[in-house]
DNA sequence: CCTAAAACTAAACGGTCGTTTAGATACGAT
DNA sequence: ATCGTATCTAAACGACCGTTTAGTTTTAGG
């Protein structure tokens, strides 16, 4: 042992993260990342590994606060109302940013794709699923589904989804209950 | 007069358009495009511009190819049916290229926004503009909604076409199937 | 044919990217 | 107290970015 670490690797991990979800992952530079995060470069290498590492960890950061929303649509009994609820979660938690900037994973989706073998779109791709699997399970409780129907309902709930987050970064609040509540009109 | 320009400006603004809309804008070089389009750089600029102007006359492009879809929309008497026709046109429009890569206007107001003063942003608004004005003339002609009822489901069409065209870059044909089926349900 | 202007090629511009390195600094362990 | 090591600062790395420039080639008009 020799010197301590001066900052706090969550913290200055939010921190980038923060700043990923406002730009992008292409438009968020290592120099734009060293001024926000308050430390120097070598810091953010030594404890990070490289950028890919960096946002790696920032969206695991990223996945612990809208697993507060996912958790919470799992334990509730309200069936498809529940997830109707998570979707109204889903844009005050957008909204709950100074930028409003969508849903990290999805702009991350819709930059890199999810098709590649690399490490980032392969969390990206399994979180995914997770959502879809979630909104499965809400709909196997509701008892009238068949099996073909929930995969059906449940990939038009994740699309739906990849709307809205594109959708919470350009239209506005009124705009965003009119597309929800249509999404659930006839579930 | 002296000398005749060796290229086409239109055919080498397509295959930019192509290398755009395949990559995104960011991640489009002037060095990928000088190899794509067949001609050198100071050709390009003394043609175009700059890479903004390149965008724009790829973007002007784009939407003359996208134009025949929405001419077809305007032009039909099937009210809502034909909205949902051009949902699955528009899918076809996307697969028709070699990379499924979703709509150049929605990947480019996903990755720069619509909000600033800029010229591209305020192209990619004003179309986007005109796509929901065209969704609510056809509702307007279906007689049955008052005109709050028009501007809202307009929206909801305009929205679930940013979600298609998300989508058309990552799930199958089948599952753009079931999210458009799903969308038009209710309508 | 000659000339002048436009289109071409290729190299270079300054700036920024992600990443690395050299050297100064601080501090727990002996 | 001092030594060894980890953390810090700051500068530099080569690569690529969008853009410009200098110099050559082509060709229409007089």
């Amino acid at each position: 042992m020799a010197r301590a670490k001066k900052y706090n690797e969550k913290e200055v991990a939010e921190k980038a993260m923060n700043l990923f979800w406002k730009n992008g992952y292409a438009n968020t530079s290592m120099q734009m990342l060293e001024k926000e995060m308050g430390i120097n470069k070598f810091s953010i290498y030594s404890s990070f590994g490289n950028k890919d590492g960096l946002f790696l960890k920032s969206l695991d950061y990223y996945k612990s606060r809208l697993f507060v929303l996912v958790d919470k649509l799992v334990k509730s009994t309200d069936g498809i109302l529940a997830i109707k609820e998570y979707f109204y979660d889903f844009v005050d938690f957008t909204r709950d940013t100074k930028h409003g900037k969508g849903c990290l994973v999805t702009n991350t989706a819709n930059e890199i794709g999810l098709e590649s073998e690399e490490e980032i779109p392969q969390v990206l791709k399994s979180f995914t699923d997770e959502i879809k699997q979630v909104f499965a399970d809400k709909l196997k409780n509701e008892g009238n589904y068949d099996l073909d129907m929930i995969e059906e309902q449940a990939d038009y709930l994740l699309i739906s989804m990849f709307g809205l987050s594109s959708a919470t970064r350009i239209f506005s609040e009124e705009q965003l209950k009119h597309y929800i509540e249509n999404i659930f009109k006839n579930l």
